[in-house]
RNA sequence: GACCCCAUCGUCUAGUCUGGUCAGGACGCGAGCUUUUCAAGCUUGCAACGCGGGUUCAAAUCCCGCUGGGGUCGCCA
């Protein structure tokens, strides 16, 4: 006989930004561990914007925060402002007053802490961690100017909130023992405590604006697609064993937060651009389309009424040769534009040999051609060289680097097929006049 | 400086709790196959347990020290 099944009682978990800066990769790391954390064990998920700091915090960052955690597909279940629940800190600041845990220092409360006391707790992911009283000082608990200093709205709000694991940065570790005694001396009920480790940048120091792009919105301007940026973002810090690339839903469904590692990982773009690849190569010609054509729109290359079976040839043909949007606009432009231009770098080595002739000649027998696909250019091409008696490749690569700008690219009759007829011959005519 | 956290290939990591498989995978890099170039794909190579002490028949794994890195020391969050 075994006992009535019990429910473990739901977790409740929550993101805490402040909207005073964008949405940024660390951000979003911790925010996607509490997401999968809250998913694993069908918990909870609160998002609370903390603009308790009236200067700095500005709408268009809150804005940003939350569209960035849509875009990454991290949905919450409860929202809150702090900034509307001043009343509440003020509260529970003159309840403690009243209780002689806190003193007034000017318009300031203050808590007191009591010295030579042992604070300890079980971290979710480094186990116990001990601070003594010694090493804290008396904690602000609401400003001069009537706003809540951060630990005290923190903790209120957790508590008020019912938020059972606390799953932040490794930098709030040291703000754990002061946020203890503030849920003592509420007599809140002291949630668990998990501290990640820290994202860093390459050099192994702080991921900062000097390292390049930090804020999620950056690589979504990079190209980068949101299931990609979660799947790398995951494997910082933690991993579901021998497996590179697992859709958030499959990852939730391993999450372990015993298995979150220790150790700060550093940030490594080029990982990041291998897996955003492998989403993009697994994605239809169809699917890719989507998130393509706002792309192309926005550099000018796409209009409304474009042929969209013609696209997702297109893209069929650079799937597996782009590890961004961004990269499909770099290397594919020449499809879309007649304005592109040939590197002087390239010109010196593929069309330095002057060859009017030939190309002529592959113009006017490729003008002849009725289906113009890549069987019968193919065969035209090697009718052509054949009958110049030179070898392919010494008419093959100026070629392509006439048609496309670039000596690098998709196979060549490929690439004229796409091209289409007009822009192939305008462009051979072109080359050397 | 004080306090706290951390330590496996260049990078992300598996393995550490419950010592015992040539320390496994991935990115990147090198070589090769394929080939009109580039990608993709396939095959393959290089590459790590920070150091020193213990405990043990046996240590990446347990203990101590050192070194190194990181974090925090705001009426910012």
């Amino acid at each position: 006989m075994s006992s009535p099944a019990v429910p473990a009682p739901a977790i409740k978990v929550r993101f805490a930004p402040s909207p005073t800066g964008y949405l940024h990769i660390g951000g979003a790391r911790t925010a996607l561990f509490n997401w999968m954390y809250a998913k694993a064990q069908g918990g909870k998920f609160v998002l609370r914007v903390e603009d308790t700091d009236l200067e700095r915090s500005k709408p268009e960052y809150e804005k940003e925060i939350m569209d960035s955690m849509a875009w990454l597909g991290l949905s919450w279940d409860e929202l809150y402002k702090q900034s509307e629940r001043f009343d509440i800190y003020r509260e529970h600041a003159e309840k403690l007053l009243a209780a002689g845990k806190a003193f007034r220092e000017g318009a300031a409360v203050i808590l007191k802490v009591d010295k030579a006391r042992d604070i300890k707790f079980d971290d979710l992911i480094r186990g116990l961690i001990v601070f003594n009283t010694d090493e804290i000082k008396d904690q602000v608990l609401m400003k001069s100017d009537g706003s809540p200093a951060y630990s005290f709205s923190c903790v209120v709000d957790d508590a008020l909130m019912g938020i059972t694991h606390v799953v932040r940065g490794e930098d709030h570790i040291s703000n754990t023992p002061k946020q203890i005694l503030m849920y003592e001396a509420m007599g809140f009920k002291v949630p668990k405590f998990g501290h990640l480790p820290l994202i860093m940048g390459t050099d192994g120091a702080r991921l900062s604006k000097r390292f390049g792009a930090v804020a999620v919105s950056d690589y979504r301007k990079e190209g980068f697609i949101p299931e990609g940026l979660v799947n790398y973002l995951m494997l910082l810090g933690w991993s579901p064993g021998n497996v590179e690339i697992l859709p958030l839903k499959n990852a939730c469904e391993k999450f372990s937060i015993k298995k979150v590692n220790k150790t700060a990982a550093q940030f490594n773009i080029e990982k990041l651009k291998w897996v955003n690849a492998q989403y993009i190569k697994a994605m239809t010609a169809k699917q890719l389309a989507v998130l393509a054509v706002p792309v192309l729109k926005e550099e000018g290359l796409l209009a409304d009424g474009f042929d969209a079976a013609w696209l997702e040839r297109v893209l069929d043909l650079y799937k597996s040769r782009m590890s961004t949007l961004r990269e499909l606009v770099e290397r594919a432009g020449f499809l879309f534009t007649d304005d592109f231009k040939v590197s002087d770098e390239v010109r010196a080595a593929q069309l330095s040999k002057a060859m009017p002739k030939e190309f002529s000649l592959l113009a006017d027998r490729l003008e002849a051609v009725e289906a113009f696909d890549v069987a019968s250019t193919e065969k035209v091409f090697r009718d052509v060289v054949a009958e110049l008696g030179i070898p392919m490749g010494e008419m093959v690569h100026p070629v392509r680097v006439a048609l496309t700008g670039d000596h690098v690219g998709p196979g060549l009759f490929d690439t004229m097929a796409v091209l289409g007829k007009t822009r192939t011959l305008a462009r051979l005519r072109a080359a050397f006049v």
